[in-house]
RNA sequence: GCCGGCAUAGCUCAGUUGGUAGAGCAACUGACUUGUAAUCAGUAGGUCCCGGGUUCGACUCCUGGUGCCGGCACCA
């Protein structure tokens, strides 16, 4: 005799158990339609599920968060369903929910192509059509197994190997397709019309490049179409502020065949990149660093003795000369250890902050190359802190802070921020590692911001913390990174002498705040779709004549602002006004400075902002003060 | 690196079973002297990614590369 207590805390009192749907139908007809799963006392369940005694019952629909999920997994199923039925031979391996979507790793045998997913998403859709129900049933493996084995299913079997003896496994029924979830899944196939596959691609069984690749199948669902098609729109239109569009747009850089990976700026993209420099190092400057500068090919010898040739000689470059071997920098560590290494080093040196702009060479594998976010050849604001041991905490709180910092400067609030602690083959002494985790995690919560634990994922020769962003399209990209080395300044020599008057090794702290200086204008250039902060903007300002009539004084204008350290250039072309500002702001340049006969008259201008807001009309003087304003620090007037 | 797709004018793209290429925008020239998101007219522009093959003939078909795009793996 359940007490069922709804959401809203209503309570209603049955004298049977009860299904979730029968709740639902008894709640309301039109709720007991839209039902697609339920939560017992927060676990999620099928609405075929019984409610057998007092508990807290959620009836989930396709809009809620946990609903849509449902919805979105048995999209995956339904692929399955389809695929069994128009490729009997494919074997199925598995289908999750994913961020927006689902999809599901199918190995067809052969390579599947693009008609084959109109074929799928065809027959997915004829299956909703005919909305039949999905019946769930309860076995054990044994039976579970004979039921992948007798569908000639390996990765099913695989699967069920690994599940524990005695667990109840759930088969979901799609008519004669059986499938294997913990569910839970929507009651009929009614409720999957709003779906759409999106893509094909290849993934390795159990993510693992030594086993075979299967085809993966993408799709998206959403609890009705409008959604959908709202969604298809948002993608369109992030990829509109991809950052490899806006470059051509915004003449910004280009890539060539000739150098895969390696950037061509172009002096409107070289332009925000040494803006970006110059805040760069007025920061580390202000913040206790020294900037170095190493050399970029550096004998195999030094990278043999770092442990890095042994480690990591696949992704390194590498060049010869009169019989010598040499290696292009693919990180700047082992000769910022050179620089420390001269001349001996008390315990008053440390902590000791070097810091260098290192361009860096590395090899990456053909595929993963992505526009300016992964290059092979960039520029890491790299930095290596040598302190104590005692040191390790307060200079991580110091990086962390100045870090998110920079990142708030630069616009950005949204970061993931990661503690990757010890692997199974760590070196050093677990003490020390114990106390660098702790130092590190104490530092992270100082911040107040949440941080997410990988545990094992550290390095073997130390601990490290990972800033991430977000790209336009929602993929994670590294630029900040803090990682602790309790080997390598051992293994180069480095010392410090400390109060006791002995010799020790000190900690090395690598730390990069923006990554590469690529990847980073990257993620600002989608962060900004192309229109960039004042301070970055390659151009700042331009000055726009009506007719040639205001052709000197716009001349002088330019001039004038230049002198007061503005980026800004005259366009004089015999053009009409609206031609000119169509122009310049789809260039995104942030300001428009119209003149006209009445504007010379009052030494001023008619300003116009990128986004087509009118700021009215100004002298030249309110001009230049209000530009000033905006720049602030960031303002270096050679007036 | 792996799976799939793509590669035609500076850019975005079309090119119909194989008959040596076309549009819009940009560029250039000329006219227009213009008041807040596209003035008009004209001109020029191509090793159809590269190499090999089939064919009387290849942008088109086959084959080997390269690069790019979407994933996967990798990212110390």
């Amino acid at each position: 005799m359940p007490i069922v207590t709804l959401p809203d805390g209503s309570q209603r009192r049955f004298d049977e158990p009860l299904t979730v749907m029968q709740l639902a139908e008894d709640i309301g007809p039109g709720l007991a339609k839209a039902c697609v799963a339920g939560k017992i006392d927060g676990v999620p369940v099928d609405a075929a599920d019984i409610i057998e005694h007092d508990a807290e019952v959620a009836i989930l629909t396709a809009k809620d968060a946990e609903g849509l999920e449902v919805v979105r997994h048995s999209c995956a199923h339904l692929i399955g369903h389809a695929v069994k039925q128009l490729y009997p031979e494919a074997k199925m391996a598995i289908g999750p929910v994913i961020e927006d979507g689902f999809y599901y790793d199918i190995d067809f045998g052969r390579s599947a192509t693009p008609e084959d997913l109109e074929a799928i998403e065809k027959r997915m859709k004829e299956l909703i059509d005919k909305g039949y129900d999905v019946v769930r049933e309860y076995v054990d493996r044994d039976r579970a197994m004979l039921t992948f084995l007798h569908r000639e299913e390996p990765y099913k079997q695989e699967i069920v190997r690994e599940i524990p003896e005695g667990e109840s496994i759930r088969l979901y029924h799609h008519e004669e397709y059986i499938d294997m979830c913990r569910g839970p899944h929507v009651p009929n196939t009614r409720h999957l019309k709003a779906f759409k596959l999106t893509k094909l691609a290849g993934a390795y069984w159990r993510g693992d490049a030594e086993k075979p690749m299967l085809t993966r199948i993408y799709g998206t669902a959403w609890p009705d179409k409008k959604q959908l098609k709202a969604y298809l729109k948002r993608l369109e239109e992030a990829e509109k502020r991809d950052h490899r569009k806006l470059a051509r747009k915004m003449d910004l850089f280009h890539l060539q065949e000739e150098a895969p990976g390696m950037v061509f700026w172009h002096p409107n993209g070289w332009t925000m990149y040494q803006a970006l420099e110059q805040y760069m190092r007025r920061v580390q400057i202000e913040n206790g660093y020294q900037e170095i500068k190493t050399p970029q090919v550096v004998d195999l010898s030094l990278w043999k003795k770092s442990g890095h040739w042994g480690h990591y000689s696949e992704l390194m470059f590498t060049t010869e000369s009169e019989k010598r071997d040499y290696a292009i920098k693919p990180m700047n560590c082992p000769c910022h250890v050179q620089v420390f290494n001269q001349g001996l080093k008390s315990y008053r040196d440390l902590p000791l902050r070097l810091a260098e702009f290192g361009s860096c060479h590395r090899n990456e594998p053909s595929g993963s190359l992505h526009g300016l976010m992964r290059v092979r050849g960039f520029t890491q604001d790299d930095a290596h802190i040598f302190c104590s041991e005692k040191q390790i905490q307060s200079e991580a709180e110091a990086f962390i802070a100045l870090t998110l910092k920079v990142y708030q400067d630069l616009g950005f609030d949204d970061v993931e921020l990661k503690l990757s602690t010890r692997p199974d083959d760590f070196m050093g002494e677990p003490e020390l590692w114990d106390r660098a985790e702790a130092g590190l995690e104490a530092a992270l919560d100082a911040t107040g911001l949440e941080w997410e634990l990988q545990p094992g994922e550290g390095a073997f020769y130390g601990p490290k913390i990972e800033f991430s962003l977000r790209d336009c399209l929602n993929r994670v990209w590294q630029c900040g990174t803090l990682q602790l080395d309790f080997n390598l300044p051992g293994r180069l020599g480095a010392q410090f002498v400390d109060e006791d008057g002995a010799r020790k090794t000190p900690v090395m702290l690598h730390r990069a705040i923006l990554g590469s200086f690529e990847r980073f204008l990257g993620i600002l250039i989608e962060h900004y779709a192309g229109a960039m902060p004042l301070w970055l903007a390659p151009q700042q300002a331009v000055i726009l004549n009506i007719t040639d009539s205001q052709r000197e004084f716009v001349l002088d204008l330019e001039r004038r602002l230049q002198k007061f350290g503005l980026r800004v250039k005259a366009d004089l072309r015999n053009e009409k006004i609206g031609f000119k500002i169509r122009e310049h702001t789809l260039q995104k340049v942030p300001y428009l400075l119209v003149v006209g006969d009445k504007e010379v008259e009052a030494d001023s201008v008619a300003l116009r902002t990128r986004s087509g807001e009118d700021l009215g009309t100004m002298t030249v003087d309110e001009l230049m003060a209000r530009l000033g304003d905006e720049l602030g620090e960031r303002h270096s007037s050679i007036a």
